[in-house]
Order: structure tokens, then sequence, then C-alpha cells
DNA sequence: ACCATAATCCCCTATTTTGGGTGAATGAAA
DNA sequence: TTTCATTCACCCAAAATAGGGGATTATGGT
């Protein structure tokens, strides 16, 4: 049984060249190519695609819709976004929304058809610098304006838990933590717990 | 000037098929590999090296501490963890502590020689099932105890929100987000903030 | 038509938490 | 020596939280 393809790209050229390029290697079938979302969603259920190669910049309905439409509407579906972004904020809502891979466009065309085998295989392809973004993105920043202790304080705040209890856990006084929270806030200028969290996961402090 | 290499891994027989191997490609230097991590950052600063290769199972201090000190002591040093452990916590424990590719050994040893090339054209080497690991870490759980609105509730609570703010962000009244909360308490089967949180993290609800 | 679920809102109570201010002792590192 | 990190103390007032009770509306499915 061949691996069933379908593509939603609304630059027609590209659409052709990879419906070619796709339909003539061993094993591969494009079942359909659309230019948008809007009519790939309507025949998902008959198309029944095993993988699909996505564009973010699409009219109308955007990419990162169209997967997470894909994945409530036939999870077992596997997507793989093709396109010239690599954006962090567009490459993270992807990979949210569902996709088991992200290539850019730059690529040589067997990338391709290696990436559709390697998400059938139980990978996650993914261009050289998106998987560094990935990657990356589990990691701290090592220029942290906080020290050691006041980084565990902010953790636990991040976990939701009260002053009383990270205190419990660390073994110290209610009103050390909220010295260490005091510190935190004038570092960070801001005056709350939520403002504190968006700054530090946004800077990577946490 | 070739790519600087020290390998750490307590297996003699791999590192030294490991060492013959690189020392036999073309612009690659093996500067020196030890059997631990205490032999390899004392020695850190002299052997300059541009690519560590890890192993996770060491005796006394771990791979995972190995790399945090690596990343404190020399940040350019990029590291490439290399073991037999697909283990999630481990994983995303080692990416989190800095290391920049995770590669199992069930691998073929030219795949060693392309991740080390790699990594230094700025990607992230990851076998396939480690890619896969990393990026379904994105996902959501698809089956969720909690309905849509309850997950938006439960997402900005763990974004450290009060109800108020919470309400007002979804022209809802406070009073409505105390009941959503209620309701998720008794669908996680928690009575605090912190403990929804980390439930509703581990099993990916949000 | 009926029932379950989701989403919305209201009231009451008691305790805890939070943010802000001010000050201070200790020890280690620069 | 002087800074910095960490620790703790006490004051205050406002806000937030958890738990209990109940209610209405709308929607989807059987």
């Amino acid at each position: 049984m061949p691996i069933r393809l379908s593509l939603v790209e609304d630059d027609h050229l590209i659409r052709e060249a990879f419906t070619d390029l796709l339909n003539n290697t061993e094993d591969f079938l494009v079942v359909s190519s659309y230019s948008n979302c809007e009519d790939y969603l309507r025949n998902l259920a008959t198309d029944r695609p095993d993988v699909v190669l996505m564009d973010l910049e699409l009219p109308r309905m955007g990419g990162v819709e169209g997967i997470e439409r894909t994945k409530k509407l036939r999870p077992q579906t596997q997507l793989i976004v093709v396109t010239v972004y690599e954006n962090d904020e567009l490459v993270f809502k992807a990979l949210c929304a569902g996709a088991g891979g992200y290539l850019t466009k730059n690529m040589p065309p067997s990338r391709l058809i290696e990436a559709i085998r390697e998400i059938r295989q139980g990978g996650a392809p993914m261009s050289t610098n998106i998987a560094r973004m990935v990657v990356a993105s589990f990691q701290k920043n090592h220029h942290s304006p906080l020290t050691a202790r006041e980084t565990e304080v902010l953790e636990r705040i991040a976990q939701g838990k009260s002053y009383t209890t990270i205190a419990d856990e660390l073994f110290v006084d209610k009103e050390t933590i909220r010295t260490h929270i005091k510190n935190i806030y004038w570092k960070l200028e801001v005056h709350s717990k939520a403002e504190a969290i968006e700054k530090a996961r946004k800077e990577r402090l946490i």
C-alpha cells in the first residue's frame, strides 16, 4: 500500500513540482493538492492522507489553524510544514498545533522524500536551523540577572506554589521567600507573579 | 584548523573505537578522552574542545551534571550526548542542561561524523526517536478530560494570573472562572493551583 | 422530547496569600 | 573593605483562594 500524500500550498508552481517529484517516487501517492486550507479540510475525510505537506502562508485560514483542525478531524494524520518562515513564534505555534516536522524551502528535493520516510518511521524531520531552535528552547539564558536562589524560587512560583510551600521545600522561613520575591520583582521590573513568570519565560530565565 | 573533540565515555572499547574513527576523519582531532566527568572537567580549559561527545551513565558525577558544568566553565563548548538511554526524563534533563544534540548508540558510525559536522553548522543532531520525543513535547494530549474552556482557564492559571485577570481576558465574570476552577479541580482530583498545574503539565493537558 | 454537558452567574464564609515598606545579621566573594 | 547573596523580622491592607450551596441558558445527542 502506498503512502498517501496531500499537499496544501498556494503557489501552484511549487505544488505541481512537488506533485511530480513525489508521484515519481516509489511507494508515494499524491492523492490531492490544494491551494487553501478550506478546500483541503473539506476533503480530508475522503482523501485519507497519511502525510500532509503544509505551507503556513495561506489565504484566509492560516496553516497553523489548518494543522489544529486536521488533528481534531483526523488525529492519525501526520503533518510536515514546508515553508520559507523560520520565525521563532511561528515554528513553535506550528509544532504546538501538531506538526510532526518542519522543513524550510531552501532544501534539496531529496530532503522532502527523506522527510516523508522519516516521519513514517517515527521521526520528526526538521531543517538544521529549526532543530537548533527547538533544542535551544529547552535551555536557559546564561546571562540571567537572577541569582541561583532567586531562580529556584521563581521556578516554584511558576509551578503555582505559595510562598509557604516554597519556604518549606527550601527549608527556610516564609519571610526569606518574600525577600527573594521582592528582589526578583525589582530586578525584572515587575509587580506581580504573572508579570514575573511571563518575563522570565520570555527571556528563558526559568 | 581542525575541529577539536573530547570524549567522555566509561567503556574504554567504545572510547577507543570512537577515537580511531574520528581521528581518521578529515578535519577532526580528538584532543582527549576520559572515562569520567571529573577528569574531563579538570582538563577542559587546557583541552579547549569545540565539540564534546558525552555519555550519560558515568561513575560518580553523571553526564547531565557534566553538561551543566561544561556550559558554566566554557559556554562555547558544544555537547552531543551519545548514550543508550532514550528515557523521556533523561533526554529532557540533558537538553535543559545544555546538550546541543542527542544520539542513541544504535547508530551507524557515519552518523557520528555527520552529527559533529551538523552541530558545527548550527544544527541539533538527534536520533529519530529523540527528535520525535522532542517535538511531541510541544503537543497537547488529545484525550484531555478538560473542556476547551477549562483548558483555556488552566493555561492562564499556569501563567500565574488571578481569577479576576482571567475573567477580564475571557470577558466573563469572576464567578464563572471560579466555577471552571472547581470543575477542573474535581476532574483532576486536586485541591490547589500547584497540584493542578503539576498534573496538567505531566499529562500535557496544557 | 429528554437528558447530559458546557458555560455562565450568584451568594456566603473563612483562611491564606500577596505586595509593599523598612530594617538587619551573616558569610562569602571580589 | 565593600559588595552581594542569603537569611530573617515586623507592620499593614488589599486581594486571592478554596469550599459550600444553588441557578440559568444553550447545545448536542439519543
